[in-house]
Order: structure tokens, then sequence, then C-alpha cells
DNA sequence: GCGACAG
DNA sequence: ATCTTGTCGC
């Protein structure tokens, strides 16, 4: 792997495709991670139309959840959406917001998935292995693989499954509500994953470090004080 | 060949 | 993702 094509991220469907296949085989699926101090919630938003791309991260201090650092990163947008291709139009942003931080977290949510992907490189695990840091995968909605259904119970959860591995869990965030796609994204196991989303859930649906950077990112905390 | 399809 | 009003409920 070059630099050179780890840095480039104007690649075509069929390139994006095949370097997605070799990076898979980097990321790791068991813990290693250092205490944790700061746990970074990160997100993407648009503007005018789609046009401006616009991601935002947010850190919080562990134990507590208290927000301490938030910053914003806006750049013309790169590239359409395409269903397995997030990443590559996602991540150049992310990690030009997340240059701005002032102080590196030792864990990262991102909203996407982890490996629950068709090449098990969804977004999270993507950004973790450009980091380096453990990252994990909550997403809103499914992308591949089936489950059961998920039970009603807070807490609760089913495997998500895709070409006979449990890529994920479906996990029941809060009562009578569409439940969270959480998966392992780097450098981090699916039950560890699991247990510092329920961990980081306040009375919302989402984990509080994805709930404020999707605030961020989509602006909503300055158009409804 | 026919759907499905993170954000 | 984004566009959008009211409305039901803790």
């Amino acid at each position: 792997m070059t630099a050179a094509a780890l840095h480039d991220w104007n690649l075509t469907p069929d390139e994006a495709i095949a370097l997605q296949k070799r990076l898979a085989g980097r990321i790791e699926r068991e813990d290693r991670f250092d205490p944790v101090r700061h746990i970074a919630g990160v997100d993407i938003g648009f503007e005018q139309g789609g046009e401006i791309t616009r991601a935002a991260v947010v850190l919080l201090t562990w134990p507590g959840l208290t927000p301490v650092e938030q910053v914003v990163h806006r750049e013309p947008t790169r590239m359409p959406y395409v269903p397995g291709l997030l990443s590559f139009r996602e991540i150049p942003a992310a990690l030009a917001a997340f240059a701005l931080l002032t102080t590196r977290p030792e864990l990262v949510m991102v909203d996407g998935q982890g490996i629950a992907h068709p090449r098990r490189l969804g977004v999270a695990s993507h950004l973790g292995l450009w980091l380096d840091l453990p990252t994990i995968g909550v997403a809103k909605s499914r992308l591949c693989g089936s489950h059961d259904a998920v039970p009603e119970g807070r807490g609760e959860w089913t495997p998500l499954r895709h070409r006979g591995e449990i890529i994920g869990a479906v996990l029941r965030s809060r009562l009578a509500v569409k439940p969270l796609y959480v998966s392992l994204g780097h450098r981090i196991s699916l039950a560890t994953s699991l247990e510092w989303v329920v961990s980081c859930l306040g009375r919302t649906k989402l984990p509080e470090p994805t709930r404020l950077a999707d605030r961020l990112a989509s602006r909503r905390d300055e158009k409804r004080p």
C-alpha cells in the first residue's frame, strides 16, 4: 500500500472498491486502546443543496460526557452519495475537522457503519484506520446483512449477519423507536462497542457523542435554539 | 435478471 | 443527507 494510494480520495468506483478490500484486511477487531478520557463524536452534514460538505467533531469527557470542545470544517462536496462508498465522500472533510482538535480522543463514535459493510470497510472503519484510533460505527439504518426482530427492552440487541458472519448488532437504544446498527470500526470488539454505546446513551435514541455531532453537522443547534 | 442500498 | 407543519407525548 503506497502513501499515494492511501491519500487519493478521487478514485473511480472500481478503484475505490479494490482499495476497500485491501484496507479491510488491516482492521483490528479486538480491543486495543488506552484508558478513555475523551470520546469524540463525528458526523457530516451538507449546506447549499449539498454543494458544501460540513464535518463536525465533538469531544466529550469520560466519564461525565461533558462536551469540552467542538470543531467544524466546511469544504466543497467532492462526490455524490454512492451506497458502499460513503467514506470517499465524507472522510476527507472529517479528517480536516479532526485536525482542528486540540485534544486527541481515545475513542471515536462515527455516524455510519463500521465493518457492517459489503466489503467490511464502512466509514467508521475507514476513518479508524486513518486516525489510527479505536472507532465504533453507530448507524441509524441498515446497509447490508439481516437480523431477527429486535427485543423491545432498552439495551437489548440481536446480531446482524451477512454471508454467515456476525458483522454487528441491532440495538434497541430507546423503546418504541427504530433500533441502532452498531458495528466495530477499528481496534475494538463488537462486545466492547456495544458496552460503550449503551454507556453513552442519554434519554435519546443516539448516544451523546453522535447526537451532539449530528446536531452540529446539520446546524440543528443554531436553527432551533 | 430483479431488488436493496450507511449518509 | 435535505426539504418541511403540525402534532402527539413525557
